[in-house]
DNA sequence: ATGAAAGCGCTAACAA
DNA sequence: TTGTTAGCGCTTTCAT
């Protein structure tokens, strides 16, 4: 390229990069040539001596709709700039996990955002301190990497004390369960699922507490509702901990014969896409995925930058009432 | 780490790559070392001589569950081989599409996989003379790029021979707009489109061709459905192309005051996980995801390994009757 | 079987 | 302001 167009390896590097020391003259002859020519650097010779302008993002999966609304956010604020975000998944299992955010080391990327629900802090850290990185979706505080979550505790709060205004006593839970060797307290679905214990119990509802133990999908909602609702006093009320979930409730409650919200009412979390349709009127919460994927860039690309001290950012859910939910023996449905 | 370990990078890259000429003595003295300093090699390094070991996956988006399955497919057929996949957004336009494919290139990966429905064939081809393509869900013949694809033409055939057995008459369809480059004939959204009015036509019920042009997407079939019902003879079967629409459609209905089956069947296609649900119970076609994306895997790796002659893969589609479709006006629901 | 050495396409330090 | 040069960490010849 450079021999084609009568210039210096150099005077191109230079001007791709924007740096310092290039005459007009010579920047406008390089750059005719590089349209010319339809020149694109290679980023894997880049790399190898500094950047390759790609970031990694390391989701468990993509069925969860709300993943979609981050990665919009993160590519809406990466459109700018000069670098593109990868997405690998981190599967269901620790191991996967690893060696997810392992392929994105050996290929030298910039920087790593990651939903990892699955290792333990330390290992996040060792990451850490190799490439910038960026952790959502969990709540510890880490001096190495900067954290992007959401309120969960505000968010769970809202649900309940939502249902209990209701009316509902009997209000139930379905939690997701992983073999995860992060602190327990720090993931998103034990705080939703303390603050449920702990707002009933505030509420004087201790003796109602119930909770269902199972996954935050479609199955998981169905089996955990069924759970609930074949117990000697079944729940007026499920607040499911993840609109996937929720989905599944509906349906469990559906084909048991009860109806929502006359003689169910059920809550989730997330307000994905589906909830708003008008035959699921699915209550939620709405936490803004597209600006903590936003938020996420713009800390990783300052990271990248060279700041070393830890962010955390954390977005604030807001409750969205819809027709799933109704004091309880409402006529509704 | 050749030096710290005693011996010639040579040796260990040979070990690395199982090359041909190395001692069994030496090969463990080479082993041992690389566990013990835990070592791994540069991917940007390794590409600038000859492979990067990535694979680059291209998606419109990630809202669509079937895409999961795709992906799913590929990462589990990508497991035992020293290959990792990457996904990046294809997004909604066709610019952002072919900056995404760019960006595969200018990184080198090893070769791509694309669910890119908006760029011409031109363009693919283009592509695919430099770097080893698979194209998925496209149905045009290239003797550039492998392809795989479900057989649209199957599936929508099942679905309305279905609705008319049923004894519907006024069945009416929701299909999919984009500004693609691609040969309309090419897109499954067009084929599913023109396989419902060449059935309709079939069955002596061209009069009754319905169309409502609209987005795979479920406001999108919630707005076509609306469309529909709203006509002078509303239908009393919708067949939505996808079942992202079916579910906007769904919603439609049931908004409407009507009742599914009872007033209106309605039908989709992907068979996503939601289908099953016992309250959703969509009557779909289910096109086998995961094996497209294992089969996109191999093929692709055999073209990496030096195919050069073309394959089309594709995969026949079977209809999954629930109880969204019933004969018109049953009491159901 | 082994390792020295060239070179992939860039960036950065330096010389002119 | 410019261009020459030395690597980055690998793979691949090619002597030994």
């Amino acid at each position: 390229m450079a021999t084609h167009a009568q210039v210096s390896v150099t005077a191109v590097s230079k001007v791709i990069r924007n740096a310092y020391g290039v005459s007009p003259a010579m920047k406008d002859r390089v750059k005719a040539a590089i349209e010319e020519l339809g020149y694109r650097p290679q980023a894997v010779a880049r790399g190898m001596r500094g950047r390759t302008f790609t970031i990694g993002l390391v989701l468990p999966h993509i069925r969860n709709p709300f993943f979609a609304d981050i990665l919009d956010g993160l590519t809406e604020y990466l459109e700018n700039t000069d670098y593109q975000a990868f997405m690998i998944q981190g599967g269901a299992t620790r191991k996967v996990e690893l060696r997810a955010v392992d392929a994105l080391m050996d290929r030298q990327v910039d920087g790593i955002i990651m939903v990892a629900p699955l290792a333990s802090k330390a290992r996040l850290e060792e990451v850490a301190k190799e490439k910038p990185t960026v952790v959502l979706a969990r709540h510890e505080r880490s001096s190495y990497y900067d954290s992007v979550f959401d309120d969960d505790e505000a968010g769970a709060e809202l649900v309940v004390n939502h249902l209990v205004e209701l009316g509902h006593r009997r209000i139930a839970h379905i939690t997701h369960q992983d073999d995860s060797q992060a602190r327990p307290a720090d993931l998103l679905h034990n705080i939703r699922s303390a603050t449920y214990e702990r707002v009933m119990r505030e509420h004087g509802l201790g003796d109602e507490i119930a909770i269902a133990t199972s996954f935050y999908h479609e199955q998981g909602g169905y089996e955990g509702a069924r759970e609930l609702l074949s117990r000697p006093t079944p729940p007026t009320a499920i607040f499911a901990g993840a609109d996937q979930a929720a989905l599944g409730a509906l349906a469990a409650v559906h084909e048991a014969g009860l109806s929502v919200p006359g003689d169910v009412s059920v809550a989730g979390y997330d307000n994905i896409h589906l909830a708003a349709l008008p035959n699921i009127a699915l209550t939620s919460v709405d936490q803004d995925g597209a600006e903590m994927g936003r938020a996420a860039g713009k800390l990783l690309l300052e990271r990248i930058e060279g700041r070393m001290t830890p962010v955390r950012f954390s977005v604030t859910p807001s409750l969205v009432v819809r027709g799933s939910t109704a004091a309880p023996g409402s006529s509704g449905d």
